[in-house]
DNA sequence: GATGTAAATAAGAATTATTCTCATTTAGAA
DNA sequence: TTCTAAATGAGAATAATTCTTATTTACATC
């Protein structure tokens, strides 16, 4: 029965997770957060999983911050900004690539362009308030 | 005298690398080129020296390709493309990342905008070429 | 229901990039 | 020459990620 099989399955959880959000967690987050509803859920699960998705196309690395990945099941290609202060990692939803940069890019390289990646670091309104008020 | 002075700093044997290249060089890149003139440097050195430089802002990290930091010593803002089949990291030259989308992501994320990062992945020329011919 | 099979997983070892520690070397001042 | 602070080499330590292997699971077939 199809209950049976969502509960043994991990993999959809971890797909369902990284849909349910917009934070772009790190392998480390989605074990962690996992793991409170998934108690015998283990770190080479994710990271296997993780890498299927991005095989399948279902799942895109999108930063990569103090060394650490981070993920989104959101393929559409967005704008994120980083904060530098506390890493997140954050849609700038009203933002959109410019078509044009893209063709601008294959004729610029010469060669195939598949993905685009645009994004914003600094800090993050979050940060700047936290420090004014501390 | 200067000349002595030069012959033992490694510190400016590291920049003046990453300024005479537009590889965009991963750590044990620099490493294993400057090795050869230098044979007494250490990969402790090139580390240590690409954090100062990150700090001083006279280095950018541009890039994690599959794991892999990769350095430039061109701070001007710029575009790069990066082939996932051979790993390089090439500066689009005649392409500019459009000022105004610098603003504009400043008005939408609501903090402070220091960097910002457009890079595109796909395919290079060489490797398509090479594929063609294989 | 029992059995076989292939995929999914847990556990932890292995790997790899990066950082850290500390003793040594160096440059330059006194 | 002697002193001091900065730079470095060597290798240990760390942390993220990948790999290995035995076990478990889902599901098909008997």
């Amino acid at each position: 029965m199809a209950g049976t099989q969502k509960h043994f399955r991990k993999r959809d959880a971890i797909l369902e997770y990284l849909r349910s959000t917009k934070a772009h967690p790190s392998a480390e987050t989605i074990y962690t957060d996992l793991k409170q509803q998934i108690p015998d859920l283990a770190m080479g699960t994710v990271y296997r999983n993780l890498t299927l998705f991005k095989e399948q196309g279902l799942v895109n690395s999108v930063a990569t911050v103090h060394g650490v990945e981070r993920f989104d099941a959101n393929t559409e290609p967005h704008v994120h900004f980083i904060c530098g202060n506390c890493d997140a990692v954050i849609d700038l939803e009203q933002m959109q690539v410019p078509q044009a940069l893209r063709q601008l890019a294959t004729d610029c390289c010469g060669g195939q362009v598949s993905e685009c990646q645009l994004s914003f670091t600094g800090t993050c309104k979050d940060c700047i308030e936290r420090k004014v008020t501390a």
